[in-house]
DNA sequence: TCGGAAGCGGAATTCCTGTTCCGCTTTAAT
DNA sequence: ATTAAAGCGGAACAGGAATTCCGCTTCCGA
C-alpha cells in the first residue's frame, strides 16, 4: 500500500462527524490565526469550533502542524497568483501584478504575514512543493521582464522572498494602514532598470 | 527635591557594589539579546553576569523595563549617525548614507532589529525623547534632498521607519548573510525622483 | 437492534519563565 | 570594630499555554 493509498483509506474510513469536526477546527484555525497570528490559542480554537481541545488534538498532532498546515493552503493562493500574473502580456506589469496580487493575498491575515516574516516555530518543512509550484511561473515572469529590459538586469526570483519580507513586516507593523502600498511602490520604482 | 536631582541623589548612594553588578547585568542583557532577541531569559542573563536573579531584579523592575533601557541606548545611536549625515554636502549622500549606517547600526543585533521591526512588549514609551532627538536632523537632511531634486518629492521623514521596519526584516530573515544589501540597494533606487 | 470501534470533552498534567520573598552577606559611616 | 542599612542569591511561587489521558458518547456495519 502505497502512503497516498493509505491516505486515501484513512479519509475514506473517517467518520462522518469526524470529518465534520475537522472542518470546523481548521476553519476556525484559519480564521483566528489571521486576526492574532501564531498567538491563538489552541483552547480558543477548540472553543470557537465548538469542540474539546481533544478533537483539535484528535486531528493535530501539535499546534505547529495545524499551524503549517495552513500556511501551506494559503500559501497556493500564491501560485495562483504567479499563473494569472504570467498572462498579462506587458512584461512589466507582470510583475507589479505579481508582487501587489500576492501582498494583497497576505492582507489581513497576521499569521500568514509572520509566516512571511519567517518567524519560526511553522515549520517549512513539507512546503517545498509547494514552494516550487510558485517558483516556476514566477521565474518565467521574472526571467521574461530582464529579458525586455523592464526590470533590472539583476533581478532574481530570490529576491521574491525577501521584498515580499520587507513589504510583509510594514504591514505587521502598521497594521489595518495602507503605507504597506508605499513600500511596495518604492521597491518597484527599485526595480525599474537603470 | 525634582525628579532629577532625586535619581542623582539615588546614583550617588548607590553602594559600589551594586553599581558594578549593575553595570555587568547591563552588559550582560545587551549582549544575550543582541545574540538571541528578546527570547532571551532573565535567569540566564543573570548567570551571564554573574550575580542571581534577585539581584537583576533590584536593578530593573521588569524584563520589559531592561529591554526598554537597552533600545533606547541603542537607539542614540541613530541620532548621532544622522547628525553626522547632515555634514555630508551631497543632499543625496546624506540620504543614503542616513540610511545605510542606520542599517548597518542595526546588523548584528536580533533584539534591536525585533524593536525594529515592532514587536510588542518593547515599551517604547519613554523612548519618545530619543525619537524626536534623531526626528529633527533625519527630517532637514530629507527636506534638503526634496529641495534640491535628489530624491522623490515626496518622500519624508515618517518613511524611513517603514523602509528600516522592512530593511531590518530581511536580515532577521537571513541572518548573517548580506542579502539585506540588496534590499536597501533596491529601496534607494526607489528613492530616486522620477 | 447491538456491540464495539472511533471519536469526543475537558480536567489534569507538564513545562516553561517571569517575578517575589526573605534570610544571609557586604558595605560603609561612626 | 560595630552596626544598621543596602544589596544579594536563589528557592519557591504564579500564571499561562501546550499536550495528555481516559471515561463517556456517538456512529455504523452486521
Amino acid at each position: 500500500m502505497t502512503p497516498s493509498e493509505q491516505k486515501e483509506q484513512t479519509e475514506r474510513t473517517l467518520r462522518a462527524d469526524a470529518r465534520r469536526n475537522r472542518e470546523r477546527v481548521f476553519e476556525a484555525a484559519r480564521e483566528l490565526f489571521a486576526r492574532d497570528g501564531e498567538g491563538v490559542q489552541m483552547e480558543e480554537i477548540a472553543s470557537h469550533a465548538g469542540v474539546g481541545i481533544g478533537t483539535v488534538y484528535r486531528h493535530f498532532p501539535t499546534k505547529g502542524a495545524l499551524l503549517t498546515e495552513m500556511v501551506r493552503t494559503r500559501f497556493q493562493r500564491f501560485t495562483e497568483i504567479a499563473l494569472a500574473a504570467e498572462q498579462i502580456e506587458d512584461p512589466w506589469q507582470a510583475v507589479a501584478t505579481l508582487l501587489t496580487e500576492s501582498s494583497v493575498a497576505v492582507e489581513g491575515d497576521a499569521g500568514f504575514q509572520m509566516a512571511m516574516m519567517g518567524v519560526e516555530d511553522l515549520e517549512w518543512e513539507g512546503i517545498e512543493q509547494e514552494k516550487a509550484a510558485f517558483a516556476a511561473p514566477a521565474e518565467r515572469i521574472i526571467e521574461r521582464a530582464v529579458e525586455a529590459g523592464a526590470v533590472r538586469s539583476d533581478m532574481s526570483v530570490d529576491d521574491i522572498p525577501m521584498l515580499m519580507c520587507g513589504i510583509t513586516s510594514t504591514m505587521y507593523f502598521a497594521p489595518g494602514g495602507a503605507e504597506w502600498r508605499r513600500h511596495l511602490d518604492l521597491v518597484l520604482a527599485g526595480l525599474r532598470p537603470g
